[in-house]
DNA sequence: TACCAGGTAAAAA
DNA sequence: TTTTTACATGGT
């Protein structure tokens, strides 16, 4: 099945899905133009390929859906749902540059990247999971962490010849064993934790998707706080990628500061009190403006 | 080789 | 109550 996704400009569709670059193809991947990824809908697993047929201010997708299954109407309606959930097109890009219009550092950043829009995680579950991995070790090594456990438990969508898997479910990681886990190299701390989380959902105690219903984003906080497992690092980068939740930026995060650091403070140290003052005036943009830095960061950008 | 990297819970002080 | 420590692995 094919779609058209028309979403409201500015949209850059190659520069927000480039950061999958280095992705794995048997999960999700920017190559040449493309990006492509299984998803769930309606229970369905479909592998569906993107690739923009538009500009940064007339942006188009087209995207082409694959499945096993039959693919219905309704479905394809459900996988555009997914796929603007996924590259945040819901989001209003331009109300983001109104709001930093007098943070001149954060004006010239957000010239050169006109368009970015921040990836997100398609369930809060999975932004959980993936930000328990991402506890304290690099984003390389809980990189490749993350795809062992994917490839190892997650569900495979055999296409062409080709094995592709989605993300795994919260009942098939409570059934997993910390053994499993930590075969994927997850610390068998890490891998208690997830088996743990997995567990309440599984078990009907834990309605983690439910929590999005909350629009009291600390009150969403204080409830993940509760899980063992997750701190406030923990907690702010899964409502931020897992729920959309733009106004949460991870001060305690090191890799953060310093960027925060190296674009406002000449690279001089900051501390995660420091570095929420001078994320203050970026409103309810925080989240957002962050990930603008760690780009701009990355990618030797000077201002 | 040793140390650090987008932390957290549990032990020790 | 506050401070230290164990934990995992890839890069430098």
């Amino acid at each position: 099945m094919k779609l058209t996704i028309n979403p409201a400009p500015p949209f850059d569709f190659d520069l927000s899905t480039r950061i999958f670059s280095d992705g794995d193809e048997q999960i999700r991947k920017y190559e040449n133009g493309k990006y492509w990824q299984v998803m769930r809908v309606n229970n369905k697993l479909a592998l569906v390929t993107m690739k923009s047929s538009g500009s940064v201010d007339a942006p188009k997708i087209s995207a082409e859906l694959k499945s096993n299954e039959a693919i219905s109407a309704g479905d394809g309606r459900k996988a555009e749902e997914v796929i603007s959930s996924i590259l945040n097109l819901e989001l209003d890009l331009e109300a983001f540059y109104r709001d930093i219009k007098n943070d001149r550092i954060m004006s010239t950043i957000v010239e050169k990247f006109r368009g970015l829009r921040s990836p997100m995680a398609p369930t809060v579950f999975e932004s959980l999971v993936s930000s328990i991995i991402e506890q304290q070790i690099s984003l390389i090594v809980a990189h490749s962490m993350e795809r062992k456990m994917v490839k190892a438990l997650g569900d495979a969508l055999q296409l062409d010849n080709k094995s592709y898997y989605a993300f795994p479910t919260p009942q098939r990681l409570a059934s997993a064993s910390v053994a499993q886990l930590r075969k994927c190299g997850l610390s068998s701390k890490k891998a208690e934790y997830i088996i743990g989380v997995s567990k309440s959902i599984a078990g009907g105690k834990l309605d983690l998707e439910g929590l999005k219903g909350l629009q009291d984003t600390s009150a969403v906080i204080d409830r993940l706080l509760k899980i063992r497992g997750i701190g406030i690092w923990t907690a702010e980068m899964t409502v931020l990628r897992g729920m959309h939740r733009l106004e949460e930026m991870p001060a305690d995060d090191i890799g953060l500061r310093k960027c925060i650091a190296h674009y406002y403070r000449s690279d001089q140290k900051l501390s995660a009190d420091e570095a929420r003052r001078i994320a203050k005036k970026w409103g309810r943009w925080k989240g957002l403006a962050g990930f603008y830095l760690i780009i701009a960061e990355h990618l030797g950008i000077e201002v």
